[in-house]
DNA sequence: TCTGGGGTCCTAGGACCC
DNA sequence: TCTGGGGTCCTAGGACCC
């Protein structure tokens, strides 16, 4: 059996601003959402006041000043550089790695002969010393058993060192019997609560019930988890993901009547999709557009639309796509609504290559050359830098973030200096 | 006053075809 | 007007993850 580890970045996006921000140590620290809007990252010291995770930011207002809690707006370019090193760092232990998430990465260990706690140890201390991200490390015979196991060493930290191996029968059942079944990895608040009404109270409960009754409440997804649960391995490593959609929604920062202002935000959502399609390699072959008023407001009428278009040709041309979306917003869009977001999808890909064979069928391959150019500028001048007549400068707009942290490692000109005399 | 964003997978049911 | 079965494809919705 080819043990795995799970890492798991402690309090990620907190940790982050800690690096550059050494003296917040200690200290309560929180990271918000877009609009610094809410809750979506806490420090230890954070947790411990109270705060919960995606807690809307003026709720917290008074345990903030009480207690003197560092505020961050999310500064995702510095997290997406922070998890590449720590990434890095961690494909040097194993050639097989799976990105799960911006903070957690799963590595087969097969063929590893040393002790693979000390493995774990090393892992931990080269990351820590190298980057200032604390981590906490699992290991088990599979998946879901180091995904168990990372919990296992980060609740017990003081006396695991932040790696934990589930090494025998033993141990798998001690630590299954510890986990609550709402913490067990693929089950949500739906199926725990379903499974609580079956007195089903932790992840040891779930593995001794039948594969048919686990297959009717769960599907195959919990039938996999089960297995994996007991030890054998059933969720695969998956080591290399091109994303099957890919999305750009945002809430806006006030709510929105006007047509123009909308279709200024969806085009810009459109050139995004378009972006991050060009740097997978992929066109898409359908655009979903959706608008929705602010359901907190129920004193307001609601209203909330969404519409796939199929589209004549595979593109990533930012200009196409924006157009595609623009026309697809104007069949949902109604008058009279006060809107409080937006978003694109793309979906159904197909391989770029694919699209330049087909020259003649394609209208858009005359923006091949013209995308690849746009990218290049604006990865080498500031990001923006060229945009679209319908994403107008005149109706730019920004995020609320009044608490942005340096782009420390992404922008020179915001680098840590270091004085050497 | 202020309430995130970006993903995956599975299933049931309808449309359509033979 | 009554009368079958089986297969495939697509989509909406619901569950989950971080």
């Amino acid at each position: 059996m080819p043990p795995f580890a799970h890492i798991d970045c402690n309090n990620f996006y907190a940790s982050c601003e800690r690096v550059f921000n050494p003296s917040l140590r200690d200290k309560p620290v929180i990271v918000l959402s877009n609009n610094d809007g809410c809750a979506i990252a806490r420090s230890n010291e954070a947790k411990k006041l109270g705060i919960k995770m995606g807690e809307p930011a003026f709720k917290i207002k008074d345990i903030i000043e009480k207690h003197d809690v560092a505020v961050f707006s999310a500064n995702f370019e510095l997290y997406g550089d922070m998890s590449n090193r720590v990434f890095s760092i961690l494909g040097g232990f194993s050639a097989k790695i799976e990105i799960y998430s911006i903070d957690e990465c799963f590595l087969d260990l097969e063929g590893i002969t040393t002790d693979l706690r000390t493995y774990g140890l090393e892992m931990k201390q080269r990351v820590e010393k190298w980057t200032h991200i604390p981590i906490s490390i699992g290991i088990g015979a599979t998946k879901a058993l180091a995904k168990t196991a990372t919990r296992v060493a980060k609740k017990f930290a003081a006396q695991t060192g932040g790696v934990h191996y589930i090494d025998s029968e033993e141990k798998r059942i001690k630590a299954l019997k510890w986990l609550d079944i709402a913490d067990v990895w693929g089950i949500g608040r739906q199926y725990s609560k379903r499974l609580l009404a079956y007195n089903i109270k932790n992840a040891y409960q779930l593995t001794m019930m039948s594969d048919d009754w686990v297959k009717r409440h769960l599907t195959v997804v919990g039938l996999r988890l089960k297995y994996d649960l007991q030890g054998i391995p059933t969720i695969r490593l998956d080591e290399i993901k091109d994303k099957k959609n890919i999305a750009t929604t945002r809430t806006f920062d006030n709510m929105l009547g006007d047509i123009r202002d909308i279709r200024e935000r969806v085009s810009t959502f459109a050139v995004k999709c378009s972006e991050k399609l060009r740097k997978q390699k992929s066109c898409c072959n359908a655009i979903q557009v959706f608008i929705t008023t602010n359901y907190f407001r129920e004193d307001m009428p609601q209203y909330s639309n969404s519409i796939v278009v199929k589209l004549p040709f595979a593109t990533n041309s930012a200009i196409e796509l924006a157009n595609f979306a623009t026309l697809a917003l104007e069949k949902i869009f109604r008058p009279g609504y006060k809107y409080k977001k937006a978003g694109v999808i793309v979906l159904d890909f197909s391989p770029e290559e694919n699209q330049q064979l087909n020259i003649f069928e394609n209208r858009n391959t005359k923006h091949i050359p013209l995308m690849k150019a746009i990218d290049k500028l604006n990865r080498r001048y500031s990001k923006d830098l060229i945009r679209l007549a319908t994403q107008a400068p005149g109706r730019t707009w920004r995020m609320r973030q009044e608490k942005l942290s340096n782009h420390y490692t992404t922008d020179i000109n915001e680098v840590v200096k270091v004085r050497v005399s």
